[in-house]
DNA sequence: TCAATAGTTCATAGTTTCCGAACTATTGAA
DNA sequence: TTCAATAGTTCGGAAACTATGAACTATTGA
């Protein structure tokens, strides 16, 4: 198991955190992430709405979140911790993960206005 | 040569823009379509930067960009006109387009500034 | 020392993407 | 009309990527 790579902020490239974020599952865990007072375990967020995520496609997720540089994890103990870098994201390109975000959680209200008829 | 799909803005999907626009090539070639008053073929489009892209690709980094809800393609004789569907996709995802763009904007900036040294 | 927990790595099956070659559609001559 | 030129699409197979079960590693607490 050799220790995580995390990509200084300055090399993290755009095309990365697109490709990282348009797996919708990737970008739930992101933004879980995100709310859970910005710390989350792996195992914390591997149910995610009605879909069990198996382990090994779980720690793939985290590890192209990481590799994007939109997360940060550490271990403590037993467990992993992982931190969004929005800060850091954010100052380098401001404004984009906000509105992905809200894409997304608008793109929610929707769906399940269609799917309630 | 069944006709171009387009799919109605109500049914455009957060994923499937940042999955178009995490290439960067298909965001170069969308910020050309923006650029070029709003129009453009796809041949104009063909050689961007020093890399030239085959048709075949091309013609497929179109239809990923017409499938995301990105572009509207039509005939117009032997060519095809490009138009970016901004507005549209601007009012379903505010800021989204946007915050994408300048992103990739800003970054090129910092590799010429990377490689120039 | 051992079992439990939390996650990683490996192997492989399945999926997606890329691109050359062949094809289709439209136009503008000869 | 037929033919060549232009502008793109479609097809097929190779290469790259993704998902997941099974085996493995690391840490803790009994």
């Amino acid at each position: 198991m050799r220790p995580f790579f995390h990509p200084s902020i300055d090399d993290v490239q755009p095309e990365a955190i697109l490709h990282a974020l348009s797996d919708p599952n990737r970008a739930a865990i992101f933004v879980n992430i995100m709310r859970a007072g910005g710390i989350q375990t792996c195992s914390a967020v591997s149910a995610l709405g009605d879909r069990v995520i198996p382990k090994s496609s779980l720690s793939n997720h985290f590890k192209v979140l990481r590799e994007a540089g939109l997360i940060r994890s550490e271990r403590h103990g037993v467990e992993m911790r992982n931190h969004p870098r929005f800060a850091d994201v954010e100052a380098r390109f401001p404004g984009l993960l906000p509105a992905i975000i809200t894409a997304y959680a608008s793109n929610v209200v929707e769906d399940s206005r269609e799917t309630a008829e």
